[in-house]
DNA sequence: GTCATTTATTGACTCGCGTTCATTTTTGTT
DNA sequence: AACAAAAATGAACGCGAGTCAATAAATGAC
């Protein structure tokens, strides 16, 4: 029967058309401003149906965050297949975040909403919460795996085990990318500006600073 | 005429009971679900009634913002009251924002909202979002101050400008905060556990990266 | 091709919540 | 007590998330 196969193949077609047109409205109204009702008439299908390919609203964000820590996880693979020191490979993973913010910004917002739901405890049902988490674990994993390869081949300081350099570096890099993600997507954001700083010198400082505490030798 | 200054001086008692009951809503229940009518019946008025004290329910969790970005800048000030190196002036800011966190979990998720805002442009008027912009810069100021001492008495390096330093801390705390917030506050948040990491080690790694970082002498 | 059954689609409806406003109550003045 | 100004009230409105009974389309048996 490949009916059945087809159906489901079909589904997932008109799935992710609707979230298409989900990430369109998130790219142009923000969070805030995605109603189902537009998502709906963007798809040009009835709400109801929206409801019978996700189980609410924050599923239906949380299937664009699944494309968002899909792709963002992609991104990071590459990187550690390259052969650098372990920590050019950190430097590389910030870097390919920081883009990746400014290329997909509805991507990160909707993993700021992922981050939300974690914080809020849980905001009603969604398949998709789980398969968002495990792609989160996913990139983290990749980090402590660029830190400890820094660790094995010398260029990372062993003062603190993999996994804990990681998680540092992982929060601490959120403050920075968010800076810049305001900086690009908000025209009263001035507070660059004030300091008289540009964008990508902050990132460079921040890896500056960060790896005189994490390399090896100054 | 003693009457109109009575009358400001107990509308404002009576705005400062309804904050009040915001507040404890909000730590109770969380941003999420905190509702004008909860509130009103918490500070034993009617809903109408919120709406003669605040704009509207921005402009309530503006008005908890404000007690929460004053609070911090008032403990910030102690700090710089004291005869410190600036190095460790910065530290002991570290070490205040995070027991803040801890001792005001509602404050934090306040101030949240307005970095929100922030994000978001502006969602609706309010006339506290002002003041607790103004508060926020002041907060940044003090910041500088720390790290301008710093850098003046030989305790920090000069390879940055004061504000740019500290725009790095700020933007890099705030993720290890939240992450400590998280830790506190939501019981299916293992992730610090699951890394095998307590909380002020999370810190204080945080501070000695950072401090080799920033430090003249490691 | 016809028809019964399963599956997909629809939009009118409910419901919760932020917000408004006409009305009532309280307070202050003469 | 009479009147005016200010404050408080809760019924009513609008908007958007989520539901559901009715309708349409697709499928498979004969």
């Amino acid at each position: 029967m490949g009916v059945t196969e087809r159906r489901i193949r079909e589904k997932e077609r008109k799935r992710s058309i609707m979230l298409d047109a989900a990430e369109s409205i998130l790219l142009e109204n923000g969070l805030d401003h995605l109603s189902m009702e537009d998502v709906a008439e963007k798809a040009e299908v009835s709400k109801g149906s929206l409801y019978q390919y996700f189980q609410n609203k924050n599923d239906l964000v949380l299937g664009i965050c699944y494309r968002a820590t899909h792709l963002l996880n992609e991104s990071f693979k590459e990187v550690l297949e390259s052969k650098r020191t372990g920590l050019m490979l950190v430097r590389e993973l910030g870097q390919r975040y920081l883009s990746y913010v400014k290329d997909h910004p509805q991507y990160y917002s909707s993993m700021k909403f992922l981050d939300n739901l974690h914080s809020t405890g849980v905001g009603g049902e969604s398949d998709y919460l789980e398969l968002c988490t495990k792609n989160r674990q996913e990139g983290f994993r990749l980090m402590v795996e660029a830190i400890q390869r820094g660790i094995d081949d010398g260029s990372i300081k062993n003062d603190f085990p993999a996994e804990q350099l990681a998680l540092l570096f992982w929060s601490t890099s959120h403050g920075v990318v968010t800076m810049s993600y305001m900086h690009q997507n908000y025209e009263h954001f001035k507070l660059l500006e004030r300091i008289g700083m540009q964008e990508d010198e902050l990132f460079n400082a921040y890896m500056h600073i960060l790896g005189c505490g994490i390399a090896t030798n100054s």
